[in-house]
DNA sequence: AGCAGAAATTTGAACGATCAAACTCTGCGT
DNA sequence: ACGCAGAGTTTGATCGTTCAAATTTCTGCT
């Protein structure tokens, strides 16, 4: 296999120098056509590609994103950001980015880690996910000057609406509002099956159906359990057993509802059963499920990043509400 | 924030030349004590990172491995596929290399995206999966000479055992031949249910059934549907109306084991059915599965790409027997 | 034809690291 | 005292690209 040609090569194949092979590929405007057709055509017959690293080390910039692979915990939450993942590589496939995934165990260790990768201009920016209250990945960030946009909202109260934090979220409240206005059409009683308080997330999908059911004059009661299917079935068995009366159940996640399913099979009873976060398991079970979107939050995410068209990294715009975007989801029903 | 420092700041920093800093760091043992002594101190003082950049266009080496992320089709099957992402992302870490994600429609455009990275020195090597009968990608990367290691045996017959090509894989008829044994327990007639013929993998299941019948002197039959819930349950539930007789299911993959449980709770029948992959949705409804390990993929993967502990990618090796890997998988009883 | 000014193109330098070769210093044997 | 080997350290060149400044070529006008 020959050595890759450079500039030069194209250069000397053409009849011009280095610098308007340069041009030819950054400012066409500026090349005389005829010139600019003689390289193209060289560039053509040599097959002539960017070395991608000399160009970093010149421009400072990789035209890559990072994004953490947490560990794979098992279970059905995770498939919600793999889902993400798939989406935003593709999008940044066709805006010319490249997406770097990195592994941590903890907080800490994901920021010396995009350190690294910040300095070393291994990334021109980071996409965080999991945002959680007083987040300490923000000020991180923000001090280093590293570009980010975070998949999820910062829940500490001050800083939600700050247009220097980027962020795109998806409005649980929203989705389980939908849900639940759904579940109503089948009897007036709806229960939200969520989790103990506290998480951002858990308390805005529970706001979501007390809305609705506040809104439609219905009634309803709150159930919660971790978020695993034998303690949700536990849950569940247990308040069957206490006897339980409602018309439908609308739950914080998929996992939930199928720890609720398998209580009531056992249970010999049939409830309209409504999920969170459209996970396969859904799909394979048959029962309805809130859907995340994964595809309309990546394609948020580079918006925030590098503009609605732009190729690069855009200087991060400081208008307060163009910085963050909701994004609505949508109720499958089965 | 301050511009990063540089080797000549180091240097300078120390009393010293640039040369010696980077002696310190790629070469420590040809270094006065003294003298590395007092190049870390500067090296701590500076908070000096190596750029990645630099050290990439100089050593033509970039500590990236490239791998395709799918297109997300849904269902089950890909869940795979992401932990083995998620593991090899980990293991590549503990090496010191990073893993670059790439979006593809399909496999010339995968093949583009990979000689582009390739030459641009954006990535040492890459995995790829999903191979198939005269794959395309093997003959084209070899001619490129970027190393490569496939998660998947090639399934044409000529080159299984070539060492020139690096695979690992999961031994499926291990694990269906470990799961049909399980299922004997329960009677001395297993039905496998997978896939219509032609593809690899799935044969290569059926086959581990078959010999598990054969050694046992047990009876079974074939059951045969493409690989989604809702076309399993209905050959299941055709097969049930058939009069299908049997003491347990060994399935081909989890999506044919919800479909056969759905049509079986339907038909009010318990029986035990054995999946393949123990994805999530497995544990959830809690039937027994079998485990390919990707974590242990993911291991050799790297192993024969980078030798048992290199943190760089070798040249290949060339020695017929340590050029691949066969997994064995591990039923998961439930 | 001559000239100013714009347009097109070329040359030199830089990005930050590492390799290869040249150089300096120390200790030892003669 | 001198030369020499070898360890330790420094200097010059390089990877492929792009920016900035210098240079050449073209265009329109008198």
């Amino acid at each position: 296999m020959a050595k890759a040609p450079t500039v030069e090569d194209v250069a000397a194949h053409a009849g011009v120098s280095r610098q308007t092979v340069s041009n030819v590929l950054n400012t066409p405007e500026i090349v005389r056509p005829a010139t600019k057709e003689r390289v193209l055509e060289a560039i053509d017959a040599l097959g002539y590609r960017r070395h991608a690293a000399a160009r970093r080390l010149r421009l400072r910039r990789s035209s890559t994103i990072g994004i953490r692979l947490d560990p794979y915990v098992g279970g059905i939450s995770g498939v919600v950001l793999d889902r993400f993942v798939h989406a935003i590589t593709e999008h940044a496939s066709e805006r010319g980015m490249r997406m770097l995934v990195y592994a941590a165990r903890d907080t800490d260790e994901e920021l010396a880690r995009l350190s690294e990768l910040w300095e070393g201009s291994e990334i021109d920016a980071a996409i965080i996910t999991g945002t959680f209250r007083d987040d300490p990945r923000v000020g991180h960030l923000d001090a280093e000057g590293l570009p980010f946009v975070s998949f999820g909202r910062p829940w500490g109260e001050d800083d939600i609406a700050d247009p220097r934090h980027l962020w795109v979220d998806v409005d649980g409240a929203a989705g389980t509002r939908a849900a639940t206005q759904h579940a109503l059409g089948a009897g007036g009683h709806v229960t939200f099956f969520g989790w103990p308080s506290g998480s951002g997330t858990g308390d805005d999908r529970e706001r979501g159906w007390q809305e609705a059911i506040r809104d439609a004059a219905a009634r309803g009661g709150r159930l919660i359990a971790e978020d695993s299917v034998p303690q949700a079935r536990a849950a569940m068995e247990a308040a069957l057993s206490a006897g339980l009366e409602t018309d439908a159940l609308v739950c914080a996640s998929d996992s939930l509802a199928v720890g609720a399913l398998l209580a009531l099979a056992d249970a010999r009873r049939v409830l309209p059963v409504i999920g969170f976060d459209n996970t396969p398991t859904a799909e394979a079970l048959g029962f309805s499920s809130v859907e995340q979107r994964p595809e309309d939050v990546a394609t948020a995410v580079l918006e925030l990043l590098m503009g609605p068209t732009g190729d690069v990294v855009a200087p991060r715009r400081l208008e307060a509400g163009s910085a963050h975007a909701l994004i609505a989801p949508e109720l499958v029903v089965r």
